[in-house]
RNA sequence: GGAAGGGUGGCCGAGUGGCUUAAGGCGCUCGCUUGGAAAGCGUGUGUACCGAAAGGUACCGUGGGUUCAAAUCCCACCCCUUCCGCCA
């Protein structure tokens, strides 16, 4: 949610910024009229209230004394009536703009290069080196496959399409790969490792903004007012909503490891072999609690924190910078880390680090005192991949994988496994 | 699932419809005191919105209702605790 004051004193810098994403502005123009509407029966409305407050303590006042209140009872009759009508109509303005304000994206960061779609996107920097191949290599699904470490037939009879078992040695890998990661980034990167719920109720979504705009891409309980988690992002944000943090306790610095659940709804036919796109898939995640004035630098550390995973296991990445047109909802400027994928001569998608500035933070009312005294603001709040598991386990399959329809083992992996 | 009891400022905890501007305590702030501290005394101590300001308004789990007036009365819902039942 952006700053409400914000777009009053500054509506331009607001519609050029969406109209750079590619987002409407109609919504902008909606905001600032409902707004002005509200206040002027806000102002209102605070003055009849001050009057029926006077006068409450005036007819306290006579009756304490014994003396008549009639006449200034019936004045308060209408008044208050007129209150009560006029209050509907604020709380009608109050939902409009709630609306209006839940359904606004973030607005793009200076430094984020303008641009319509991934195509736009920049190559920040490229790392490692790309092994030359002596043998044409297999896509990880064959390869999984042929290695009876991944078992797709079973997956689809148990639970349907994009869902995968994995097997043996494969189970091992996934679960070696969750606790390297996790093991890296609590010992060395300092994020202290949570374990979340796995399903939410929708204020947690409405604060990370998932919700409302996004509904068909979670998956919903039947019976109760519950969601499955689409990313750890969701838990971990909201671990402190409607909090004011102490100050000496930021940057907050959280990694957690948690499945994640999407619908994939309008991607029909987009990555159906392999497990790049699975309805269930685990991920590690970093999120991030910061004053304001530190956010982008610690986007930076982010999503360095995250390149390491792939440098560790020496895998060859690059990271993207999104254009306007290409970030997500709720996000002022993301990078995202592609990895090298042989059999398919391009890179995929691994982890994207994102900056919401206070964005997420405006939705989920988390805060924290910037000197003693002084008001309570916004907190930054940033995410990370780090990494997409699933994705992970591909790479390695499609990059370590031998002459013989072997797979080596990442050195980094050996000692748990 | 059944029964009972509860949700009030950072915490504890009062609160017969109107001198409630939410008592009192703890904690914290600043000051007095002191060689320094403790104790003691005093002072201050929530959040949001409107407003240039003065000031005003709202908030006692949530949402409705009654009333001139609701933390207080009524209704519905949510959550927590304890006990019973069932179950890993």
């Amino acid at each position: 949610m952006l700053d409400p004051k914000f777009i009053r004193s500054n509506p331009d810098v607001v519609m050029t910024g969406l109209s750079n994403r590619g987002a409407e502005i109609a919504p902008v123009e909606n905001f600032l009229s409902v707004d002005e509407e509200w206040r002027k029966l806000t102002t209102r409305l605070d003055q009849l209230k001050a009057r029926r407050n006077d006068a409450s303590v005036k007819i306290a006042g006579l009756k304490q004394k014994k003396e008549d209140a009639s006449v200034i009872l019936s004045e308060m009759k209408g008044l208050s009536d007129e209150i009560k009508s006029l209050e509907d109509e604020q709380k009608n303005f109050e939902h409009q703009i709630e609306e209006i304000m839940l359904s606004i994206p973030n607005i793009p960061h200076v430094s984020v290069p303008n641009g319509k779609n991934c195509r736009d996107n920049l190559q920040v920097r490229m790392w490692g080196e790309k092994r030359k191949f002596d043998f044409t290599p297999l896509p990880h699904d064959e390869l999984g496959k042929k290695l009876d470490i991944l078992d797709f037939d079973r997956a689809a009879k148990i639970s349907g399409s994009r869902f995968v078992v994995y097997k043996g040695l494969g189970a091992a890998l996934e679960r070696a790969l969750i606790s390297f990661m996790l093991d890296l980034h609590i010992k060395e990167n300092g994020y202290t490792e949570v374990m979340t719920p796995a399903m939410v109720l929708p204020e947690s979504m409405r604060g990370t903004g998932q919700l409302p705009k996004f509904e068909e891409e979670l998956f919903r309980c039947r019976d109760d007012e519950l969601y499955l988690i689409p990313t750890a992002e969701v838990p971990v944000t909201n671990l402190h909503r409607e909090e004011i943090l102490p100050k000496e306790s930021l940057p907050i610095k959280y990694a957690a490891w948690t499945p994640c659940f999407r619908r994939e709804a309008g991607s029909y036919g987009k990555d159906v072999k392999g497990i790049i796109r699975q309805h269930q898939f685990n991920k590690v995640e970093l999120v991030k609690f910061v004053e304001p004035e530190k956010s982008y630098d610690e986007l930076e550390k982010l999503t360095a924190d995250a390149e390491l995973v792939l440098k560790k296991l020496n895998l060859p990445y690059r990271v993207m910078q999104l254009c306007a047109g290409d970030l997500g909802f709720s996000a002022a400027k993301t990078y995202d880390i592609e990895v090298w994928f042989p059999s398919e001569n391009q890179y995929r998608e691994i982890s994207s680090c994102s900056n919401f500035e206070s964005f997420q933070a405006r939705r989920a009312g988390i805060r924290y005192r910037p000197a003693k005294d002084a008001k309570p603001e916004f907190v930054h709040t940033l995410n990370g991949s780090g990494l997409a598991v699933g994705r992970c386990f591909a790479a390695i399959l499609e990059n370590y994988q031998t002459k013989e329809g072997k797979l080596e083992i990442p050195e980094v992996l050996r000692r748990y496994l």
